[in-house]
DNA sequence: AAAAATAAATTACATTTGTCATATGTTTTC
DNA sequence: GAAAACATATGACAAATGTAATTTATTTTT
């Protein structure tokens, strides 16, 4: 029997999706809710074989709900429903450790993808492990405002983590030696890093 | 009713699929095979709706055969089973539409699997998944014999492309930092670069 | 055992880097 | 129009970095 913990933030969804896999004999819910807050307290309450989880709520969305479950139950089992594939979304669900993303629309297919993932298997939509390389590869530079940079900074460090040194950045932006120099001390500042190489591995680490 | 077939380079194995997957009563095997040339002559036959095939095979290996079905058959449903997850195959495997990658080891998986990806879902081992992003940026680490590298040399790239100074990298090695600095100026001249940034930056294009 | 190679360290030096205080125009904002 | 904010620059300084020559001990080869 796969006990499952069903959270979305439309009470009518939760409570057809609880009908729908009931119907499967190998299934059982054993609460539903509809915030990230209550995706954590029944986590912790039932400590469900897997927890099918909407993604857009208010309060507490279900990505962030799930990074705190998984920061405290690192093997649980967290499927996420969508309404639509978002590539943002998509990312950082599997980035956390989610074991799936499904298409709310198909019906159908999220019984046998809770038996998929109850067996161990990671469960993504066909379109979305299609797209997956280049979106892997896509830039997401939304750190960008996360971190207050200016569009002049960001190009800074683009051109650090090309491996270029003050000089040639200073020729390549027009500006003095000194004036690049600044700005990458305003930088690291902002971004708590200690130095140039830093940086390139930051960028590495985060915008590729 | 979904219709399968099996191929399997070991027809022992295939014929334990067969009687395994059989006792799922929505499921129905039309027919097994054991090399890459069965596995098309096969498809083109039944059409089923799954194709649960092995990757080592002699002959004609699996993901050869996969892309000659799915260059004539684009809607083509391909399972592979595999006895160890390796990096490469996965790729091409995701690359040309697979719809999943099966451990054979799990047999209790390989149902629900089957279910999953006839409603749609593409299904891959939770251990794939979390390793897809750095695989797919991984270029080949055999350029550690190419630059002439030893191990030592290596562990200190690592430890700059970790955004490390010399000090910490000398106390992380119980080395001195001039020692550090010797094998750094060693290293730079090897691979043609300036700084340790430009390092850091060579790392990550090539290493990840 | 002698010679050669290797690993680690030291010293010295030039260069680069990062920080800080400060200056100077140029826009924006009030 | 004054004040504030901004972009750019400079000089000074300490710290870190990269290079080279040399030394010492250890290991390997012959």
């Amino acid at each position: 029997m796969i006990n499952v913990i069903i959270v979305d933030d439309d009470n009518l969804v939760a409570l057809s999706l609880k009908t729908i896999l009931e119907a499967n004999e190998n299934i059982a819910i054993l609460a539903t809710g509809e915030c990230g807050q209550d995706a954590i307290e029944l986590y912790k309450k039932y400590i469900p074989d897997i927890l099918l989880m909407d993604i857009r709520m208010q309060e507490l969305n279900g990505l962030d709900a799930g990074l705190q479950i998984l920061s405290q139950f690192p093997e649980a089992k967290i499927l996420f429903l969508t309404t639509f594939s978002d590539d943002e979304y998509i990312l950082k669900a599997i980035h956390m450790g989610a074991k799936g993303y499904i298409l709310k629309q198909n019906f159908e297919c999220i019984a046998p993808s809770i038996n998929a993932v109850y067996n161990g298997q990671t469960v993504f939509g066909t379109e979305i492990i299609g797209r997956l390389p280049e979106m892997i590869n896509r830039k997401n530079n939304l750190d960008l405002e996360k971190y207050d940079l200016s569009e002049k900074e960001f190009e800074i460090i683009r051109y650090v983590a090309d491996g270029m040194n003050n000089r040639e950045i200073a020729a390549a932006l027009f500006l003095s030696e000194g004036t690049i120099r600044n700005y990458l001390s305003i930088i690291l500042e902002k971004l708590q890093l200690r130095d140039r190489t830093q940086l390139a591995v930051f960028y590495y680490k985060h915008y590729i």
